[in-house]
DNA sequence: AGCACGCCGACT
DNA sequence: GTCGGCGTGCTC
């Protein structure tokens, strides 16, 4: 027997699969999907048996080394999506396996070298290097000075030193002693009278028949180890090594709840999915619900259905949204058949996590984006909530997107696929539009709570009162009251983007591209502007365009300046800040919000991360100090993006009993961006940016494909560049656009230039071929080290 | 990705 | 003549 791997050598030369033969001690153990070690030319590596086969069409097949799985890590059809994947993202398969299993099982090759001769044979030199044949670490050798290195290698040669590859797993199962009892009621009398602690833990696990572990008998019984060290010696007791899981929320107690009524609004939007789930079929549902509207509760009644049928379930969420807060809700209606897998655990909490749902001990997983690839083998539902995040997107290779992965997957199981958001992407909303996707709506809050009121405040009007603070009157008025009647205010600020853009104070105008309708960024080294997606350039002016103005500025201020400016305006108020620098810390997050929970702060300032599933009572205000931030980073969805974040930040006050209000500060207010979150109306904002797109040929018109080239030498990378895009323009067809090439918006990253050109298309055959085809040719550049080369099909980042 | 093999200049 | 630099190609 023969069995086909997929070798851990990430490389174009060795993505295929490669034959091993299989020893006969291992003839019906070898498995589709587990890991093994293969012996590759001189060396030792890891690999994934992707099939076996009864004869192989290679003369001489070297015998797998070694077996590191009993039961496979890969199911089928995790192997039949590896290869899919990495079809779709042009990457390694090796990758998209890779991809598959917690790190904790991936495997790292160590390279060791050891004496097999006597001591007194080896060359003097080395002799102490290699006392009693003990093993040292290849790079440990390499710190030796070059005279021992070179003797070492001699010694190889004259077969005194052997190299030995070692594969390791990164992580460990973690064991925990546990005792039992032996002895039975009757043995108690040998136990001496004054050792009454003792007396008292024999009794104690007698009476708890199953094995326990020590520290919980210890603490239980209320003594110390030193009583269970007797026990041991008296041969009482017997300890024995088990097998535990972390639990990354340990004394946690969560409260069980009960399904909710149903309002008749998500009653009706419900009934469709219990009959794609009771059909057994495969459909898509783009669930558009206003923020508050109770989706979650639709989330959990379905995947509760989907449970009763014996299947399984995955519900993905942004890791910004993976709070307490939402894993608290599934934990108290799912209780222990949830596991959870985000970023915050540790490599052995991850494994921990993974091996429940392996060995099918939980039935629900809630997790961020590579939770799409939970190893489950029923599965029967899977929702993706906030679909339009751009978490969702994986910016390394493999480039891949939930969404695809959570289709590809559902069509496998033949289940449903729930896409939820309060501002769904113009891209599935779209699809919902040509029936790709089933909509479902949702219009109204549960218990008939009203939407925010908003305010959008003209920034250039405060200006031209005199008003030169980063807060408007409106907006510091409000605080003041909040402050005054006890309630918590949240404010938002967004940092992001890592370009500057140039605004006037004046008249709000934002110099931006005449071909592309996108924003210039401002380039110091030149002082000019420049666009990133045409090329086109002007010097930077000094006077606003439209209305002559001097008040040209470029913007971005930071929270720690709010946070500064807020103390100084309003010093009785507790502020809590979040941003990337104060929840950088494990748990800090947590414990901060749990903080503004018990209202120890009245304000909450912070980026991004608290634009989600914030959920608390007493917010009745929120924020936003400059809307326009995102509005004018050279991205064509950033007014899409504006929108949603908008819309989501707007979500957080007056979700409970209080009224909520929000209060937006722009320069730009009439942008339909900002303007139409006023109204809450997704589906204007839908229409109005579908016309923006269909004008500037972007998705869901087209679909985009981004190269990104990178060298240290200018000339080098602006030739690819060229190269790649005449080469495109050749191949792929005429209804095809190849924009570029143009200097990428990070012109310069660790000292090498980067350059890119990008592909718009509706249908092109050839896409991937050509794409591998540009690939292959400047292969050996690549192989080198000098030239990198990034395919991104459907990008979210242009940078 | 490693690693061996092999071809060329530098030097004992 | 030999050592070691890097370019080329292979790994079941």
């Amino acid at each position: 027997m023969f069995a086909q791997v997929i070798v851990d050598v990430p490389s174009s030369q060795t993505d295929r699969q490669f034959d091993y033969f299989i020893p006969e001690k291992w003839e019906r153990l070898v498995l589709p999907g587990m890991r093994v070690v293969v012996p590759f030319g001189p060396r030792k590596i890891q690999g994934f048996v992707v099939g076996t086969s009864v004869e192989s069409s290679f003369k001489k097949t070297k015998p797998l080394e070694e077996l590191l799985d009993i039961v496979p890590v890969l199911s089928e059809e995790l192997i039949d999506l590896g290869n899919w994947l990495s079809e779709q993202t042009l990457s390694y398969k090796i990758s998209a396996f890779q991809l598959m299993i917690p790190a904790a099982l991936r495997t790292k090759v160590k390279k060791q070298v050891h004496s097999i001769v006597e001591g007194n044979q080896l060359p003097e030199g080395i002799r102490s290097l290699f006392i009693e044949k003990q093993p040292v670490l290849w790079t440990d050798l390499l710190q030796q000075s070059k005279p021992i290195i070179e003797e070492c290698l001699r010694a190889i040669k004259n077969n005194q030193l052997e190299v030995e590859y070692l594969v390791e797993e990164k992580g460990k199962k973690k064991s925990e002693k546990y005792i039992r009892v032996l002895a039975s009621a009757e043995r108690l009398n040998d136990i001496p009278a004054r050792a009454q602690k003792q007396k008292e833990l024999v009794e104690f696990l007698l009476q708890n028949k199953a094995a326990i572990s020590v520290s919980e008998a210890v603490k239980q019984v209320g003594t110390t180890r030193q009583t269970v060290k007797a026990l041991i010696d008296k041969g009482l007791v017997e300890e024995f090594e088990q097998e535990v899981y972390r639990n990354p929320l340990a004394g946690i107690d969560f409260q069980r709840t009960e399904p909710l009524p149903l309002t008749s609004e998500q009653q009706k939007v419900i009934t469709p999915i219990y009959d794609t789930l009771n059909n057994q079929s495969h459909r898509v549902f783009l669930l558009h619900g206003v923020t508050g509207s109770g989706k979650t509760e639709v989330y959990l009644q379905t995947i509760n259905l989907a449970l009763e049928q014996g299947k399984e379930a995955i519900m993905l969420v942004p890791e910004i949204a993976l709070t307490p807060q939402m894993v608290e809700r599934f934990k108290g209606r799912f209780g222990s058949k949830v596991a959870v897998l985000h970023s915050g655990l540790s490599m052995g909490e991850k494994y921990d996590e993974w091996r429940k749902i392996q060995r099918k001990e939980v039935q629900v997983v809630v997790g961020a984006r590579s939770a799409i690839f939970a190893p489950f083998t029923n599965l029967g539902m899977i929702i993706i909530d906030e679909e339009h995040e751009s978490s969702y997107k994986q910016e390394e290779n493999p480039r891949y997107h939930a969404r695809d992965v959570a289709i590809e997957r559902a069509k496998n199981h033949e289940c449903p696929v729930i896409l939820g958001s309060a501002t769904p992407s113009l891209e599935s909303f779209a699809r919902a539009q040509k029936n790709v996707y089933h909509l479902l709506t949702l219009k109204e809050r549960v218990q008939n709570r009203p939407m925010p009121s908003v305010h959008i405040v003209d920034m250039r009007e405060e200006l031209r009162l005199g008003n030169r603070s980063m807060f408007s009157n409106a907006l510091f008025e409000k605080l003041q009251d909040r402050l005054q009647k006890g309630e918590q205010s949240v404010l938002f600020l967004n940092r992001r983007g890592y370009s500057t853009f140039v605004m006037c104070r004046d008249c709000g105008y934002v110099a931006s591209c005449e071909f592309c309708d996108i924003s210039l960024t401002y380039h110091r080294a030149q002082n000019a502007l420049k666009c990133h997606y045409c090329g086109h350039e002007e010097r930077m002016p000094t006077t606003c365009e439209s209305c002559d103005s001097e008040h040209i500025r470029f913007f971005g201020s930071g929270t720690q300046k709010v946070e500064e400016e807020l103390t100084r305006v309003l010093p009785e108020a507790r502020v809590i800040r979040m941003d990337i620098d104060t929840t950088r810390r494990k748990g800090a997050h947590e414990k901060l919000l749990s903080a503004f929970g018990r209202q120890e702060a009245d304000i909450l300032l912070g980026t991004q991360m608290i634009a989600k599933g914030l959920d608390f009572p007493n917010i009745t205000l929120v924020g936003v100090i400059a809307a326009d931030s995102m509005l004018h980073i050279p991205d064509f969805r950033s007014a899409e993006r504006t929108f949603q974040l908008l819309e989501q930040v707007s979500g957080r006050a007056g979700r409970h009993q209080l009224l909520g209000e929000v209060v937006i500060q722009s320069y730009t207010p009439d942008h339909y961006s900002i303007d139409l979150v006023q109204s809450h109306d997704y589906d204007q904002f839908f229409q109005t940016e579908m016309a923006q797109r269909r004008f500037g040929q972007y998705p869901p018109y087209v679909y985009v494909v981004l190269i990104t080239m990178a060298h240290s030498e200018l000339m080098n990378v602006i030739h690819v560049a060229e190269k790649v895009t005449s080469f495109l323009k050749r191949e792929l067809s005429e209804e095809t656009t190849v924009l570029g090439p143009v200097a990428s918006p990070l012109a310069r990253i660790k000292d090498r230039y980067r350059y890119q050109c990008m592909i718009k298309y509706k249908n092109e055959p050839k896409l991937r071929k050509t794409l591998t085809e540009i690939r292959q040719h400047f292969n050996r550049e690549i192989n080198q080290g000098h030239l990198q080369m990034t395919i991104d099909l459907q990008p979210y980042l242009f940078t």
